[in-house]
RNA sequence: GGGCGCGUAGCUCAGUGGGAGAGCGCUCGCUUCACACGCGAGAAGUCGCAAGUUCAAUCCUUGCCGUGCCCACCA
């Protein structure tokens, strides 16, 4: 640096996001800005953000939520909100723990089990400090706006007291019990997993088709588990199959065991597929648990929780996949096997978390009755009482909430929240409150809850429900909620479920926003194994916070999955660099935010119609933010400072501030749109415009500035008409310069005719200057407006390519009169078309034979040769 | 199998029953006194295909083709 220090640029030449951002974060949280106040006069506005995972660090897709969210909330601090942004994280119970996991098998060569449970609990907390850290870390550099002093952790005693209170009154309530059923199990992870944790997939396998019994009394059963035979205790048929009607009610032998078991009939079974036979394994399979449940069939649980055969035989003690090939092998040499097909395209469930293939399993499992809970939470949505955005994305909800089943709840794992149920030495079991202590000799439960469970009471467990808070009373509902499409199933399906129920019907949020997944530059799915995954941390490094939230911003169209590249982060990074060229060309040349603003009449050319369009995309703006439609809001603002402000305003406005009489009114409308263009940016980019309107403007910091109100009185239609007038002209000249290889430079003298007090403004940015002695015409433009404009060239003119150019001018000129005549020569169009639509194809033919005149004008003021 | 969505310029995407748009990319020109992360000019699309409704279809309806997602089932 060797600035000097009586430079006389207010602003360095160019913006350093990594030098600024940090420091004025951090200033924006000591001063409070962040900090909600239930005590204050202003009406509240209140979001929890969606906890992210403490499995690592934050991802492009939380850099694009948490940039929605800091706009909506900066917005409505500006607009005299007392907002609150709670910020937290979530303990993500099977994620976590499969981690740690993974880390002590890699770093102690141990496993969950060589701890004790205390011990490996102590462990995961550690990871939890290290990598919640990192978290809050990567939110400040994004510059979110959120209340620190209200962090929260689904795991904290707060919380963890709300999950023992719901989980109370649910079991209180009966909406909470235990039963045993067929679950997904993992058998890596040893635990129950809900049916959205599992992703399924289609995958190659085999399907094997098997004669049970001999002679007259056998039947061929499919299977792609044939492992599982050892565990049938029965076989289907559909009851008016007439193939098997005479087998039903005997029995058959079931093959490598000396089992007799029934042949039965089940409306389950579809005839058409296979053999139209199937092998019944209740304790292995959830449609044939139900078929034994109802014929009160045994369920025989053939193997272990690591899927390893129990049954008693050969097979025990083989992996499930092993015991597969083995069983058919021992079929195969038995004779039975009937057919086989293979590969057999199939799905196969896995665990979401380490891909295993889950196997159902017999167990004993605590539920969350969903049925009564699901009708509310599809009726809040149905009556209005919470809005879906975008509408579109509502019938998925309704698809999720109306087929719930009952949810598992209950984890076989250690880091969570420990079921409070207690049993006593007699098998009695009890759930006890928070407040409650269970009687001596009790023992607590061993598992723990699903982390949705805790998850789903996020909205009011954070602002201190159970209790009676001033928080909880002020800020719930909240009003607001943002987060993916792809989590309403886990999520938001579950918060509407335990809102309602544990606030007395109450909703948690009053809009759900939802927003897409973030895709790479080709719109395919970010994934380690693809390494298409980008880290908006380098990004941020390298191009400024503001960057990377505009460039995710500016492809939010909601609810739709968007594409991101680093070249879209330069073109933002280079909008945030126009804009302070921008406010340091204003600052050098004077602009004030001081003294009142001129009314409307009193301003004149590029000031007044600078300000008219301000105020209609201040309108636009607001209307665009009440339907979360960010790409739009990115779009709008981007070319109304880019194209309207830089490229126009301030090129007028250098003619003004040379005039001394128009100068002060000029510097005073910079300050004016400048002042309100950072504002209105603010939202959207925070650092650069902090950084610019304190500069600017010299107030406290544009965080706490009023959001612009737009002002209809300050809209100019006449203003707007003269600007739009020249620009006309302007482009028209521009074109004609270019075509004709004029250099930018060059000053070409020209005579006006009918630009009015435009002119001046107009030989500015065309660079022509008055005609001089021995002004000789050579060519002459004449535009829309009627304006005529005589060049001198010297001769220097290219009339051939004028020529050219002006042909196909006339050409289209032509073809425009032409399709327009046509639709006014025909009846039915004149009939049936509203008038407007008859008036305007009327204007475009007038139109048309304007520019027809005008081009033929010119063409014959072109000189011979 | 059920449901939802998409197919518009080279790429990523907006959009509307009545004149096809943006960003990036591309071509040409420019050290024009805020900015080359810039300025100016320009090229580029049978709006997936077909039929229908309509005075009028990129937009509405139906079918087809392609493509993506969600849910269920897959013995």
């Amino acid at each position: 640096m060797t600035e000097s220090a009586s430079d006389p640029e207010p602003l360095p030449s160019q913006f350093r996001p990594a030098e600024v951002e940090g420091p004025l974060y951090e200033r924006w949280v000591e001063r409070g800005y962040f900090t909600a106040d239930p005590h204050s006069a202003k009406p509240p506005f209140s979001l929890v953000i969606p906890p992210p995972n403490v499995t690592g660090s934050l991802h492009i897709g939380h850099a694009l939520e948490q940039s929605m969210m800091d706009a909506i909330t900066r917005r409505a601090r500006m607009r005299g909100s007392d907002v609150l942004w709670l910020p937290g994280m979530d303990h993500a119970s099977i994620g976590v723990q499969t981690l740690v996991e993974r880390h002590l098998a890699e770093t102690e060569g141990k496993g969950r089990f060589d701890y004790p449970r205390a011990e490996f609990i102590e462990k995961s907390w550690v990871w939890k400090e290290r990598y919640g850290g990192q978290i809050l870390a990567q939110m400040r550099r994004l510059g979110d706006g959120v209340d620190w002093s209200r962090e929260r952790f689904t795991l904290d005693d707060g919380l963890s007291q709300a999950v023992q209170t719901i989980f109370k009154r649910l079991y209180d309530d009966d909406l909470i019990y235990r039963a045993e059923r067929i679950i997904n199990w993992c058998p890596r992870d040893l635990t129950a997993l809900s049916d959205i944790e599992v992703d399924h997939a289609e995958e190659p396998g085999e399907l094997v088709s098997i004669r049970y019994g001999d002679g007259a009394a056998s039947i061929v059963v499919a299977t792609t588990r044939a492992e599982t035979m050892l565990g049938d205790t029965a076989v289907v048929v559909h009851p008016d199959d007439e193939r098997y009607r005479h087998l039903v009610g005997t029995e058959v032998a079931l093959p490598l065991t000396n089992r007799m078991i029934p042949i039965l009939a089940d409306e389950h079974v579809d005839p058409a597929f296979g053999t139209g036979a199937v092998k019944v394994t209740p304790a292995h399979d959830p449609n044939d648990f139900e078929i034994g449940r109802r014929h009160g069939l045994p369920a025989l649980t053939i193997m272990n929780e690591r899927a390893v055969i129990t049954a008693p035989g050969p097979f025990a003690g083989l992996d499930r996949l092993e015991a597969r090939y083995s069983v058919v092998a021992a079929l195969r040499e038995d004779g039975r096997i009937v057919a086989e097909k293979r590969p057999y395209l199939h799905s196969v469930g896995h665990c979401s978390k380490c891909d295993t293939i889950v196997e159902p399993r017999l167990s004993l499992q605590w539920w969350v009755r969903v049925e009564t809970l699901a009708r509310a939470a599809a009726d809040a949505v149905r009556e209005g009482r919470v809005v879906i955005e975008p509408a579109s994305l509502a019938p998925r909800y309704f698809q999720w909430v109306e087929n719930l089943r009952d949810w598992c709840i209950s984890r076989q794992l250690w880091w969570g929240h420990r079921i409070p149920v207690w049993y006593s030495p007699d098998g009695d079991d009890a759930c006890f409150g928070p407040d409650e202590t269970p009687p001596a000799g009790w023992t607590q439960d061993e598992d723990v809850l699903d982390t949705w469970f805790s998850s789903a009471l996020w909205p009011f467990s954070t602002l201190g429900w159970p209790a009676d808070t001033e928080d909880l009373r002020r800020y719930y509902p909240t009003t607001v909620l943002v987060t993916g499409y792809d989590i309403l199933f886990f999520w938001v399906v579950r918060m509407m479920l335990f809102g309602l129920y544990a606030m007395d019907g109450a909703v948690p949020f009053e809009t759900v926003v939802l927003h897409g997944l973030v895709r790479d530059s080709s719109g395919k799915k970010m994934s380690k194994s693809r390494g298409n995954v980008v880290d908006p941390l380098l990004w941020i490094d390298e191009y400024g916070a503001d960057a990377v939230r505009l460039s995710l911003l500016q492809g939010a169209n909601p609810g739709a999955d968007q594409a991101i590249n680093e070249e879209w982060v330069v073109g933002a990074r280079n909008f945030g660099t126009k804009l302070w060229n921008a406010t340091r060309f204003a600052m050098l040349n004077g602009a004030t935010v001081e003294g009142e603003l001129p009314g409307a009449g009193a301003l004149t050319g590029a000031d007044a119609w600078i300000v008219s369009r301000l105020h209609r995309v201040i309108a636009q703006v607001d209307a665009l933010y009440d339907r979360f439609e960010f790409a739009k809001i990115v779009d709008l603002l981007y070319h109304f400072a880019w194209d309207e402000v830089c490229d126009w305003y301030l090129e007028l406005a250098k003619v003004t501030l040379a005039d001394t009489e128009l100068a002060q009114a000029t510097r005073r409308v910079l300050g004016e749109v400048l002042d309100a263009l950072l504002r209105l940016l603010h939202p959207l980019i925070p650092f650069v415009t902090e950084t610019l309107w304190t500069a600017l403007t010299g107030g406290e910091s544009v965080v706490i500035a009023a959001w612009p109100t737009g002002d209809p009185a300050r809209v100019d239609r006449g203003a707007e008409a003269a600007i739009e007038a020249l620009q006309a002209v302007v482009n028209e000249v521009r074109r004609f310069r270019s075509d004709q290889g004029l250099r930018p430079s060059q000053r070409v003298p020209a005579r006006f005719a009918g630009l009015g007090a435009s002119e001046r403004d107009a030989r500015a940015l065309l660079r022509l200057t008055e005609p001089g002695e021995g002004f000789a015409r050579t060519a002459a433009l004449t535009t829309a407006g009627g304006v005529r404009i005589e060049f001198d060239l010297s001769g220097a003119i290219d009339i051939a390519a004028e020529r050219t150019r002006l042909a196909k001018d006339l050409a289209a000129a032509e073809k425009e009169k032409a399709v327009n005549s046509a639709k006014l020569g025909n009846a039915a169009f004149t009939a049936k078309a509203p008038d407007a639509v008859v008036a305007k194809v009327r204007e475009r033919v007038a139109t048309a034979e304007a520019d027809l005149e005008r081009v033929r004008a010119a063409l014959a003021a072109l000189p011979p040769g």
